[in-house]
DNA sequence: ATTTTTGTTACTATTATAGTAATAAAAATC
DNA sequence: GATTTTTATTACTATAATAGTAACAAAAAT
């Protein structure tokens, strides 16, 4: 083999690292600050970022010269969003679930350390509840938990050892021991739980989704309470059930699509 | 000056041209698919694919080789929607007429010949009114009529030269010579108006979104009604003062950003 | 008015890619 | 089940593209 890096293409790599920059809380960069936050050298970056403006990915402010997302991302957004099968094929199976119960579900997928919010949908009790769209705080979340509970031993150890635990709420859990143990009770149980570690109001309990060819989480779903109207106790009680059976069926899905 | 394309990446290019193959009616392709469709050689085209490959960006299905988007696809989709300012800035105004006149109210962008849907809220007697996030048939909406009505005139040649028109329904507009007599009493009325010519049981009137700074337009407004519910009569004399006023509300938001 | 920062262009050595071709692996066909 | 056809992957190298340095231009900041 003459290279192993030849059939790698490291300007496309770079040009999706600068497209990844801009989100809803940096909705416009510079040149430099693209430089700068992607190590790619100046002229390197002026190139690529003149490829996205000649071609409508990003854009120009007339005035100062800060870049900002184009119609063509916008258009490359709603597409690769749409397009996507896995969120085609789960979004029936969690309506579904949605309109028999009436509870609020949420969906995710794991990438690396990060949970990417997948599909949800939300009972009117639970006004406000806006997630991000990439979460990292896995250890503060019904979703994260469960994820964490079918990481292998190394995997968890990585995210434990970088993450920065932040103190959401006064019942986030940021000590390290308390966490294993917690994923360790979440692996025995089947399923994880927060309760208002994430968010005041809010209890969830959450389940991961398996690739049960592959043996690998795939993601996850919670299912979330306001703390006023239940008690975990109750929904330990009453909703495990729907929790898993949700679970499974999106599992087998993921499984047949191969994630 | 030692060459004009010196600051244009194709292998950039290639890539989005790849990625932008996939959508909800395309979810899965080959790689060679890839290469004829793209015009892309082979060995181009693999090196590409794998990249985006172990990037997360694409997947292969584990029993087939075909092609899927990944988690990173759908991630970047995510933010591209979200982190589009242009989105963040138009949908309040939307939301507020929306809220106000209890009326169907549709946005997009122009992207060359094509229409990008921005946003839109929808009354609940529009039901199954859903439309492809990119749309070609500019001559049988009101949205599209709106836009040709300020393109210039070698823009509007080139646009109706290339066209194919479908009968979509059988008030749609076919022949070339009759829509640009449209178009010139749509630029001369100040909107534009789609009787039931894009789909049977809907009437919508249209108006462009323009930047006024560029004198160009940059995308357009409509407001869609029920044609059993409302006559076009009815709909001229009570709400083109209102889709006036949006559309101009929100041509100055679109100047300010510099779209 | 001067300094500093940021954006754009020029210039090559170096590297990556294109393109051909050969091989491997699946699918499709017989 | 063997054979043909299609598709995916690897090898090789001429050619073209990119990286990186540096100089310059244009804004911002001081």
């Amino acid at each position: 083999m003459a290279n192993k890096d030849q059939y790698f293409s490291k300007t496309l790599e770079k040009g999706l690292t600068i497209l990844n920059l801009f989100d809803r809380e940096h909705p416009s960069r510079s040149l430099i600050e693209i430089s700068k936050l992607t190590g790619i050298n100046k002229t390197s970056t002026y190139r690529l970022v003149n490829t996205f403006v000649h071609l409508g990915y990003l854009r120009k402010s007339s005035d100062n010269k800060s870049l900002r997302l184009g119609t063509r991302a916008f258009a490359l957004g709603h597409e690769c969003f749409h397009g996507f099968d896995i969120y085609q094929g789960i979004k029936p199976v969690i309506d579904k679930t949605f309109l028999e119960h009436k509870i609020s579900i949420d969906s995710a997928l794991v990438d690396g350390n990060r949970l990417i919010s997948l599909y949800r949908r939300e009972m009117p009790n639970l006004v406000h509840y806006h997630l991000p769209l990439v979460m990292d705080e896995l250890y503060a979340r019904a979703m994260g938990k469960a994820i964490l509970a079918h990481f292998t031993e190394s995997e968890l150890s990585g995210y434990l050892e970088s993450v920065h635990m932040e103190e959401l709420t006064p019942n986030t859990l940021t000590d390290v021991e308390k966490i294993r143990k917690e994923i360790i009770e979440t692996r025995n149980r089947g399923y994880s739980v927060n309760n208002e570690e994430y968010m005041l109001g809010i209890i969830s309990v959450g389940a991961p989704i398996m690739n049960f060819q592959k043996r690998t989480v795939a993601g996850s779903v919670s299912l979330d309470f306001p703390s006023k109207e239940y008690s975990l106790g109750y929904i330990e009680q009453n909703f495990i059930g729907i929790l898993l059976g949700l679970a499974g069926e999106i599992s087998e899905i993921i499984t047949s699509m191969g994630m």
